[in-house]
DNA sequence: CACAAGACCTGGCAGC
DNA sequence: TGCTGCCAGGTCTTGT
């Protein structure tokens, strides 16, 4: 489950082998993903250069001669590029077949993810046209946070985690950043005033910068796209650490359930 | 509009 | 060992 700096070194590592390969073809061995997979998408991308591989939000963005292919990891998603004579797993639903003699397969056994062709702009598509701004752009600021936390009473870690508001913040990082902030994740958006925000974005982007210098945090079914496992991070500062001492005060991290999701803080450096 | 809750799936793990 | 229930990184839809 790839949040951004997952979906980024995913990009990083692919982008240099499809970069201007042919695509031979499409197989498609399971086609109920998260929205059924077309039936005419083997179709459009047979024959087709890629141009580039982008990342927008969590989607990965295959540029194509005509149109794009969206790829979503979901919650279990992963990518790989194997040679020819490499055996099938267990939910390995799609699998791009390049002209160098290497296939990229989807791998996803949740079926959270997704696999849609796009004749237009990838950003004029319906799931990409609502975002909000990249964590990583100078857009994105404490002012900017601020301004659209007005009159929100949900709590702040669920605002951060809107895609509308900004993208990219997953379940595990909007805990990190919140830490590393000292917010309280409950804390209602509206109720934090101006330098709250300005830290809380400068905590987002610092997090972010360094899980994707690290290679992404992954969980056990992260495979990077080499195909080395990924390894678990072992420097998250508050998620999963229920119990265990605070890193900056030794104050035990309180677990909480925030909009059905598992959260942590320190109820001594958070406020 | 903002917000909460449920739905979508499978696999791994703890507990009995 | 085998069952049962609970948990998991993300969206999307529905209902208030």
């Amino acid at each position: 489950m790839p949040e951004l700096p997952e979906v980024e070194t995913a990009r990083r590592g692919l982008a240099p082998a499809l970069r201007a390969q042919r695509i031979l073809g499409l197989v498609v061995r399971e086609r109920r993903l998260r929205v059924p997979l077309d039936a005419t998408t083997e179709d459009a991308v047979a024959g087709q250069r890629i141009l580039n591989l982008r990342r927008r939000a969590k989607y990965l963005i295959l540029e194509l001669e005509r149109g794009a292919l969206l790829l979503h990891l979901g919650m279990s998603g992963s990518l790989r590029l194997v040679t020819e004579d490499t055996p099938y797993r267990p939910h390995d639903h799609v699998e791009l077949v390049l002209a160098n003699g290497l296939k990229l397969r989807f791998h996803d056994p949740r079926r959270f993810g997704l696999v849609q062709w796009t004749p237009g702009p990838a950003e004029a598509h319906p799931s990409l046209s609502g975002l909000g701004p990249e964590p990583l752009a100078a857009v994105f600021d404490g002012a900017y946070l601020h301004r659209r936390a007005q009159g929100r009473r949900a709590a702040v870690k669920t605002f951060i985690m809107d895609q509308r508001i900004v993208v990219g913040v997953g379940n595990i990082y909007a805990s990190e950043s919140l830490h590393l902030a000292g917010i309280h994740p409950a804390r209602a958006a509206g109720c934090i005033a101006a330098p709250g925000y300005e830290r809380l974005a400068t905590s987002i982007k610092t997090v972010l910068e360094h899980a994707i210098e690290q290679g992404g945090t992954t969980l056990r079914d992260f495979v990077r796209e080499d195909g080395a496992p990924g390894y678990f991070s072992r420097a998250l500062r508050v998620y999963g650490r229920a119990d265990a001492p605070c890193l900056t005060c030794g104050t035990p991290i309180q677990p909480l359930r925030l909009g059905q999701r598992a959260s942590f803080f320190c109820p001594h450096c958070q406020r």
